[in-house]
DNA sequence: TCAATATCGGATCGTTCAATCCGAAACTTG
DNA sequence: CAAGTTTCGGATTGAACGATCCGATATTGA
């Protein structure tokens, strides 16, 4: 199974880490193919080569940030523990994951593709971004539906409307970091959210 | 008073009003200067000469949104009214207007400059909306205040934590709005911050 | 009526963009 | 070893970018 052909002399992973923080950092169009090139090291015609177009390089640079730090929403589909606890652990750990120094601040699934360029050239970037939203969209709702289950929450709960609560501050955490507020302020607001969780149950 | 020269043949109020619906729509980066000079029927003599540059338009194009649709978040300055209603009043109107199909969706001021440019060309469009963020967020901790004062809220409350829930949520409506979300799921979701609120003063 | 001033339309500037082309190099397969 | 295949570095493409220049035009103040 030996591919024909030169081998690649570069590592797919370090590639797509330097892009997913280029991207993350700046945005999709604010990221220049010579930025790319120079944090990559490769030529043109590598990346070309490779991925296809500026686009399907994001395409696979945001793959990797999900499978990696944005990994921290998975949590809510966790049906092992309770719902009151994974809406915990999404939110706190969404703060601890984008508050951390050690990467660009926010979240790359949240700050990038929210606005729509008709020229559509950044049509697609914008897909794959908010496919991932909606994906986290549709995992707090089911996480909600478990809690009216559960008994945790009321039964009248309006799930739609916790739902959008819920997915709406964590959308919002990132334009937050971005200007400053702190991991202790949003900490303060996770639970905030989550006192709001237990007062639908009552 | 009058000023010396060729007389300005454009209405400034019109072109402002065509550059804030295109900015507000693509974002500061992915409106053009050709399709700027399209919408307002100006050449780009006219354009630099009125406002110096890109960002210069852009900078006069918020203020012209703060004035017009931006304005609905001011209500929450108002000390008339008490501070659960203003923040009552903040959400609900917001979410009206953001999802006000007369004009694009979501907010001018909370989709745009979130990320950051090296290149420095965007900074300066950055900081009037980051500007504008950070004006808000003060605002809402000062009906936070307020209603601790008041005895709406618990004097025990986190102050910084309740003005970090209540603005990420507001920022977070932008995001969900493009996406797709409805006006019914939002203001059901902002009943629910307010009944958090209310479990505050308890 | 004439100099000074500011805006107009339209052409054009140099730069940067994403994307492509090309010949050399490195590998597998027969 | 030779044929076939893929990737490599580097130069280059046409288009679009923001910004500027220019001659013409319209106004004010002397």
């Amino acid at each position: 199974m030996s591919p024909v052909g030169r081998p690649r002399a570069f590592d797919m992973e370090v590639v797509l880490e330097a892009a997913m923080l280029l991207f993350w950092e700046q945005g999709y169009e604010a990221t220049s193919l010579a930025q790319l090139r120079e944090a990559t090291g490769l030529s043109s015609a590598s990346l070309y080569g490779a991925f296809g177009s500026k686009e399907g390089l994001f395409e696979k640079a945001v793959e990797h940030y999900i499978a990696g730090p944005g990994s921290v929403t998975d949590v809510v589909a966790d049906e092992a523990m309770s719902p009151r606890e994974a809406v915990a652990r999404l939110l706190h750990g969404s703060i601890d994951m984008q508050t951390d120094t050690s990467h660009p601040r926010g979240c790359l699934v949240a700050l990038s593709g929210t606005v729509r360029a008709p020229g559509g050239g950044e049509a697609a970037a914008r897909k794959v971004v908010a496919a991932r939203r909606a994906a986290d969209r549709t995992r707090i709702r089911a996480c909600v539906v478990r809690g009216i289950v559960s008994g945790e929450l009321h039964e009248d709960t309006d799930m739609d409307g916790v739902t959008s609560m819920i997915h709406g501050f964590l959308l919002g955490i990132s334009t937050q970091v971005r200007d400053g507020t702190s991991a202790r302020d949003l900490h303060a607001a996770a639970d905030a959210v989550l006192a709001n969780w237990d007062a639908q149950g009552r």
